[in-house]
DNA sequence: CGCAGACTTGAAGATTATCAACCACCGTGG
DNA sequence: CCACGGTGGTTGATAATCTTCAAGTCTGCG
């Protein structure tokens, strides 16, 4: 997509809309960490549940997905990862509990744990850093369980394109209009627990509310004022972005 | 309950099993944010979803509950952090997005988030120790969601059983038939995603198969391998506990 | 004793899943 | 160029799961 941006970890930092809220001493502190970019192809497996080896990644580009295979052969997706988003930070020594697949072309930025650990050394801004980005996924996926756990199937299908939304629109990857959205019914129906055939009804009952539309790659908000107020959509959760703030 | 033991975040890390595994220097990182333990009654709310002041909890005793209230009366409970457990880690400055209530009589070190930034400049170490519980935590709630997104009320209901058992257990907090249990069957319903009557019905046929039976504020386990077994039950995600492994 | 909160049960209804087709699109190879 | 296969989307009929409503029981406690 993006062609020749954005190949390191400090460009990605410096570039637009993240650039302009760091210090020159934060982005000092970024440099030990600094790598060049990673590209996969769609549908890749990144990282496995049950790999040993633990690596911190930041995505530059595409959308991924983190999802946790159960042994009856059902999965659960417990995010769709996109620009900016901090992923696969485990609690402890031990094998990593939910893997991490590219769902389009993604590029992203590899990390091992333990250089992470090392800078977290030289500068605890760095450390504070981090933790945000991991408290901040953690209330995304607090959403998603509040979505599974106590909202019905048009709801909580609203509820995730709203999101994602809103995540996209931070580094304009959604308009007005609306985004493309590379997901598939099945891939929407693994992360909102429901089935594929559900999901297809209940899309096509929001677009003939008038409220939403996802058809051949895109979601159009059709009302997107009344589809936020008749299901009760509240972006707070997302956080006032490091990346879209002052401190 | 244990009445005197514990009256300050250090003594608490230095009890085992936990104390055994710090080192001195790590017990040094820990002294700036000593703090005396806090007391709460049960059922009592200790930080409410808007709150913009941030703290930092670390469970002494007792049972507590992270819960979301939705709009239209509903609420989704995140987890019930239990002894050791660090909650409230919340992403960048901004309301935090759930609250904070004491299921039992609670007691629980508070800090202040600017606390805990400060003292990550004087130890990496304890930010690698906040990190590893957050993404503990974090772990905790990826599995209630696939708790509730892909499983049936009987295995999931059997699967939160067996959570709490497993992480009582680091503490001796339950025996080998089973562990004291505070919830009413609709706080089990609400961390569930299910009504109060479908977890009653479901809590009877775990006992009338002879699996699981929860009386009386008591969880007795009637054939704890099968019915591990037969939910494939893997406390993985639990990770191997800071308290209870060496680095 | 009587009340309040939690638990229990039955019957009926709503929501979501399953099964079984069928369609539409797209890249491939003959 | 067109037949072919594969994937994703769409629809209908039926079944399972879970909720709602309504009513009762049990228990601890003032």
């Amino acid at each position: 997509m993006t062609s020749i941006q954005n190949q390191t970890l400090l460009q990605f930092f410096q570039s637009p809309p993240i650039g302009a809220i760091f210090t020159s001493e934060e982005m000092e502190a970024l440099r030990p960490l600094n790598v060049a970019a990673k590209h996969y192809p769609p549908h890749t497996v990144i990282s496995h549940q049950g790999d040993v080896e633990q690596r911190l990644f930041i995505i530059n580009s595409g959308w991924a997905c983190s999802y946790r295979d159960l042994n009856n052969g059902d999965r659960q997706i417990i995010d769709f990862p996109l620009k900016g988003d901090v992923v696969g930070v485990v609690a402890s020594p031990g094998p990593s509990t939910d893997s991490l697949a590219s769902t389009t072309e993604l590029s992203i930025f590899e990390m091992s744990r333990t250089a992470v650990g090392k800078a977290f050394g030289r500068s605890s801004w760095l450390a504070q850093f981090i933790l945000s980005a991991v408290a901040r996924q953690s209330s995304i996926v607090i959403e998603h369980l509040t979505n599974a756990g106590r909202r019905n199937a048009l709801v909580r299908t609203a509820h995730l394109l709203l999101e994602m939304d809103a995540r996209l629109s931070t580094f304009g990857e959604s308009t007005q209009q609306g985004f493309d959205c590379p997901l598939t019914q099945q891939e929407l129906a693994d992360a909102l627990g429901l089935t594929a055939i559900h999901v297809n009804r209940t899309l096509r009952d929001l677009r003939e509310h008038n409220l939403v539309s996802f058809r051949s790659g895109f979601v159009e908000f059709l009302d997107k004022p009344r589809l936020i107020n008749m299901i009760g959509f509240d972006k707070e959760f997302l956080g006032f972005r490091v990346f879209s703030s002052s401190p």
